[in-house]
RNA sequence: GGCUCGUUGGUGAAGUGGUUUAACACGCCGCCCUCUCAAGGCGGUAUUCAUGGGUUCGAACCCCAUACGAGUCACCA
């Protein structure tokens, strides 16, 4: 068989060689190259993003190159500017890319526009006896398939089951001259019994048996399939380390074998656990159709914050970032591949939230504001206006129980600031209090109160006045004392606190009432106690 | 069914042969502080690392088997 022969059939309009492209993209001097290889179809997954910034961040700890490359080979799949949107959301999260697109020398950067690369490669394999083209239709494959799967032997292309590897040159000359689909196919030099180990940088020693399956180098539209375009890509891109997902780990047989077959050298590989969910008993992938958290567009509605979604990735990633992360140490934190998880990571809402109470405890009031007003600005107009109008009046809100030694931890989403604080507002307080829930509060307590209030009092002088105010209206100072005898008492403190609390905020359950009242202003809080007690 | 990886409490996990009567964090429970809530403080939450065997003076850690779980087996990536 003229190998040669055959490869100028085929690909008649190649005429460079793969010499040519060895030379065009020469070796990198940068010891850690790696990339994001989306394929644009549709929203970014959070996994795909998890894998991304696990990237971004071993590139960036290892003064490396973070490429991104668009695997847009599946024109079935493709959604028209997907990939604008993926950059967008690569954005929003800081996740910076060297390479790609629009920079760089190693492009171009979109599989669709290499297609003269692959197929020149392609041709060189054909050429060394190592591809042919295989005429077998979707219903022959589909017939083998299910027969192998009766035999119970393994399902693929290999063996007695190739069976168009050994076709002459005038046998494939004929089927192509009467235009029979066909797809370039590997000719596996593999033996399935042969093992080979391989080192993953994350899971460790791997032993694996060689790869024997004939798979599509070219479908039938002359586009490569991801087998072919991940070795020829990540070899001429230079990339030393490829950080994808696991499910891509049963391939490697594949992988190792082209690599070996075009004589590159292998890039270090670093499979990432994926991201799961419990449901019920069952653990699995988070999935783009179930599960409305998988969207990264979904967290920015609630409200919780890019930064946070990293930290708690940080978490993920290296059990040991949150420990370092408590201590606030000032050396920077060192990631590694060995310390990643080799199972999968539940993906824990609960443990999100926390982590997310504790970033807000630590804003400043002013930061937090105008985080806040970014978010209601696009998601709550009316709020946006209510809390913009008085600039230090809600920078006073939110300070409240903030520059201490330990913050409130109340706050775990911009969301939370409306439905922790629109009592402070009039607009809000107005139209949503709850008086009417409250039947039993002490009218005649209050009025008097609002003669004995002096908003001038520092706190322990208000809360000692208090105190001697409950007595004379004939409640218990102490609530230890109120309990001890309650039938001398109409109630205590605490339940003074309690009137004042409802009749500022309609709530039982707010931050300390001294602070809330000196913000709210003398104003505000005569007005409101006044409003209560003669409400109807 | 084949191939690969995994299995430590309610959850995420640390730990790779003796300092482990299993770290830390989340959750939960109790107590304390306290005008409520949040936070904070203190204590309780695995007599034991899926199960069974083996190696060893000694095993969560090494080996084998079993069970269960996950991933994968396309002209998708």
């Amino acid at each position: 068989m003229n190998y040669k022969k055959l490869a100028d059939l085929l690909f008649p309009d190649v005429n460079s060689d793969i010499s040519y492209y060895e030379n065009l993209y020469p070796e990198r001097p940068n010891k850690f190259v790696t990339r994001f290889a989306p394929s644009p179809t549709g929203f970014l997954h959070i996994g795909s993003l998890y894998t991304a910034y696990i990237s971004n961040i071993m590139a960036k700890q290892n003064d490396g190159v973070m490429i991104l490359r668009i695997e847009d080979t599946d024109s079935k799949r493709e959604v028209i500017d997907a990939s604008n949107l993926i950059i967008k959301d690569l954005n929003d999260f800081n996740i910076n890319i060297n390479e790609g697109i629009n920079s760089g020398n190693y492009g171009p950067y979109i599989q669709s526009k290499r297609v003269n690369i692959y197929h020149t490669y392609v041709k060189y394999l054909i050429e060394k006896g190592l591809a042919y083209p295989c005429f077998l239709t979707e219903e022959e494959i589909s017939d083998i398939r299910k027969r192998q799967e009766i035999n119970k032997e393994r399902i693929g292309i290999y063996g007695e089951y190739a069976c168009y590897r050994d076709l002459s040159f005038e046998e494939v000359k004929q089927k192509l001259e009467s235009n029979a689909n066909y797809v370039i196919r590997l000719k596996s030099p593999g033996n399935f019994n042969e093992r080979f180990t391989f080192e993953d940088l994350i899971k460790g020693k791997i032993e694996f048996p060689s790869n024997d399956l004939d798979i599509v180098l070219l479908k039938s539209d002359m586009i490569p399939t991801y087998h072919l375009a991940h070795v020829i890509d990540d070899h001429l891109m230079r990339v030393t380390h490829v950080i994808r997902g696991e499910e891509w780990l049963s391939s490697l047989p594949i992988h190792y074998q082209l690599f070996r077959i075009f004589n590159f050298k292998m890039p270090k590989y670093a499979h990432i656990s994926p991201l799961t969910k419990k449901e019920g008993d069952t653990v699995r992938k988070l999935s783009k159709r179930k599960d409305k958290e998988c969207l990264v567009s979904y967290y920015e509605k609630l409200g919780i914050p890019d930064e946070v979604i990293k930290i708690y990735f940080n978490t993920l990633i290296n059990a040991d970032y949150e420990s370092w992360y408590n201590s606030k140490s000032d050396n920077e934190f060192k990631f590694t591949f060995k310390k990643m998880p080799v199972g999968g990571s539940l993906f824990d809402s609960d443990k999100l939230i926390n982590i997310s109470k504790t970033y807000f405890s630590r804003l400043t009031a002013k930061e937090l504001l105008d985080k806040t007003l970014e978010y209601y600005k696009k998601y709550d107009i009316d709020f946006y206006n209510v809390l913009s109008t008085d600039y230090n009046y809600s920078i006073n809100i939110l300070n409240i129980e903030r520059n201490i030694k330990k913050p409130r931890k109340d706050i775990s989403s911009y969301s939370d600031i409306k439905s922790c604080f629109w009592y402070f507002f009039d607009e809000y307080f107005y139209k949503l209090n709850r008086w009417n829930e409250y039947e039993n509060v002490d009218n005649n307590l209050l009025e008097k109160y609002m003669e004995y209030y002096n908003y001038k009092d520092d706190k322990d002088t208000w809360y000692t006045r208090l105190k001697e105010f409950a007595s004379e209206n004939g409640y218990s100072p102490s609530v230890k004392e109120y309990n001890d005898s309650p039938d001398n008492y109409k109630g205590h403190i605490g339940d003074v606190c309690e009137s004042i609390r409802i009749a500022l905020t309609s709530l039982k359950e707010t931050p300390d009432i001294y602070e809330i009242m000196q913000v709210m202003g003398y104003d505000k809080v005569i007005k409101r106690i006044n409003k209560f007690v003669n409400r109807k």
